[in-house]
DNA sequence: AAACCATACAACCGCATTACC
DNA sequence: AGGTAATGCGGTTGTATGGTT
């Protein structure tokens, strides 16, 4: 007996998400809030099983989703947390607030392995010709492993002393609710999910005619669907109206209400971490320099 | 212009974990 | 306490897009 799908394959649509099921989806979630992913598709008429419609929520619709190049100083701090926490993607995700979890692990899949595997092969490459011996990694003495490996944690630590105290308005963006509670993230800050969903339907509209098309036909059939729910598809085409015109504020406002909640309550888990690093500033403070050798050898290196 | 290749990223799959009864 | 459903997570795949030949 193997474990059951997560739903049953026939008359389950995959593939791309098309901008109408964005908008249903969206509505839907507007009214009823994230959760119960089980009853979104029979209650949207969406031909999508519960795991996708989760999926398309958290890593593309929800609200506060940064998305296009990521600044250096993200690119540090997935560099970092990485040699800390390996490839744990949420837990580096939730210092990212503003990143998801596929969008960091992508980055690092695209770009950060190829650019430190390209450093390191340099690197091994400048030892090899400087450093005597040219035996293998088992020629490694324990003590220099251990030496290396405590020298990677001190740096993941000191990039995450610095992504922590780097300036005050930095941190309180990174950790709102934690570092500073009273502090509401702007508006501007967060996009919402009728910014998401505007942008993405300009993108759709500057498509070819021949994928609009496509997509008119694919939307088609996702209205098979919402023919069942007669009222959800007015909801949906009110809701279309108003994402189209962009400044309806009424309704991101609705949106940022319902979801500033759902942000308080998703917000990282800090404290054992944060912990962790407080309390080892303070233990620490006699081997900051073998630590700043470290980091500087590893800023040279990028 | 067409074929081919590389890259980026959205989405899926399946296992692990958590919540609920 | 045990079973089941729901959700979280990381690895992998599929596809669109842009560049090169």
């Amino acid at each position: 007996m193997g474990r059951p799908p997560c739903c049953d394959k026939i008359g389950v649509k995959k593939g791309p998400w098309t901008p109408e099921e964005d908008i249903i989806l969206v509505s839907y979630i507007q009214e009823h809030g994230p959760g119960n992913w089980r009853a979104v598709p029979s209650n949207t008429g969406l031909l999508r099983c519960s795991k996708s419609c989760r999926l398309r929520w958290t890593n593309y619709l929800r609200p506060g989703i940064k998305r296009g190049n990521f600044t250096e100083h993200e690119e540090k701090m997935i560099i970092h947390l990485q040699a800390l926490l390996g490839n744990r993607w949420a837990a580096i995700a939730s210092y990212l607030p503003q990143r998801t979890d596929n969008d960091i692990k992508n980055y690092w899949n695209t770009h950060l392995r190829k650019k430190l595997g390209k450093i390191q092969g340099h690197n091994s490459e400048s030892i090899e010709n400087g450093g005597g011996g040219g035996k293998d990694s088992e020629s490694v003495s324990k003590g220099k492993w251990e030496r290396r490996l405590q020298t990677d944690i001190h740096m993941a630590k000191q990039a995450l002393c610095e992504a922590l105290s780097l300036d005050k308005f930095d941190s309180a963006a990174l950790f709102p609710t934690k570092t500073a509670p009273e502090m509401k993230p702007a508006p501007s800050t967060y996009a919402s999910s009728a910014e998401n969903i505007a942008r993405l339907l300009q993108n759709w509209t500057k498509k070819s005619p021949k994928s609009m098309g496509d997509v008119a036909s694919s939307s088609e059939s996702s209205a098979v669907g919402l023919s069942s729910s007669p009222s959800e598809g007015a909801m949906s085409t009110a809701t279309l109206a108003g994402f189209n015109s962009s400044n309806s504020d009424s309704v991101e406002d609705q949106l940022e209400a319902k979801f500033d909640r759902n942000c308080v309550e998703t917000e990282m888990p800090l404290s054992l971490l944060e912990k962790w690093l407080f309390e080892d500033a303070a233990a620490q403070g006699h081997d900051g320099d073998f630590m700043e050798i470290a980091l500087r050898e590893t800023a040279d290196l990028l």
